[in-house]
DNA sequence: TTTATTTAAGATAAATTTATCCGAAATAAA
DNA sequence: TTTATTTCGGATAAATTTATCTTAAATAAA
């Protein structure tokens, strides 16, 4: 479904979610551990997300990465995912065709919409805010 | 969602299967041509269509690939996206935890459910007939 | 049996994704 | 200003996926 970056980059998110709201900034190093997940490439993911302005980072002493508290109700999935992975799961054609449409439909177009459109909406109506709760009071997990 | 081996999986089995419903045999080339794909790594693929017993291989001179007639309706997509890519799509985690369930869920476990769950039905429930059928009357297309 | 044709199989290569490493740049605190 | 800390950026490497090539094996027809 989604690459491991992008696997990362939404674990990340959701835990730099998580300590911004007890106001702490966490580390690459920190964010790895947590989600279980390499630490260099998780940088870089990191650093996509900060130039999306998704999360921020703050260089040098007791720096590290946080999100802005009023925003993160408003950081959608979808924000994430497009980010990171593009749009290709949103406008893809389900087995490749690079010309896809009503017009011209591959053999499972019509089959596809209803399922793309379920995984738009959801990434579209999911907000970091209700994950990174969830993660706080132990209702879901990060890592294992 | 698909990987492209599984891309071409899919169309070369409808293209095959078109074909099967009129007599035809069709070879690697034929295949790729008319869906659009690499001719030798269509051809990895179409073996290990052979071996899950999906399609049927003749050697030889007037050999190629085809598919019984009577066996095109009972073939689902499911079991060529199983063939080629696995089970992942079905049981993997949306965010590749290794253990993810309804104790010890991802923060979009939930969320998940319902789209694995429209898409796993999805599949079951499309067989290789109504694919090819659609091909045959110019409804839908394999290529471009 | 011989020949032409066709799929099977294994080795190899290219491209992409995933992952690591190291020095530069920035910054807060001493 | 100096120092310790931390993210940023580029180069590189490993792993996986995608793609190609060549030879072997099988088979139908002459």
């Amino acid at each position: 479904m989604f690459s491991k970056a992008c696997e990362y980059g939404i674990r990340a998110s959701i835990f730099i979610a998580k300590n911004s709201y007890e106001g702490k900034r966490v580390s690459p190093k920190k964010i790895s551990e947590e989600i279980n997940s390499p630490q260099a490439f998780t940088a870089k993911i990191l650093q996509i997300l900060v130039k999306h302005d998704i999360i921020n980072s703050v260089k040098g002493a007791y720096g590290g990465f946080e999100i802005d508290k009023k925003r993160i109700a408003t950081i959608k999935l979808s924000q994430i995912v497009e980010a990171i992975d593009g749009d290709n799961i949103y406008k893809g054609c389900g087995l490749g065709l690079k010309k896809c449409n009503d017009k011209h439909p591959c053999p499972v177009h019509d089959k596809f919409i209803s399922i793309r459109e379920g995984l738009k909406t959801m990434l579209e109506n999911t907000n970091l805010e209700e994950l990174a709760l969830d993660i706080k009071t132990g209702v879901s997990f990060l890592k294992i």
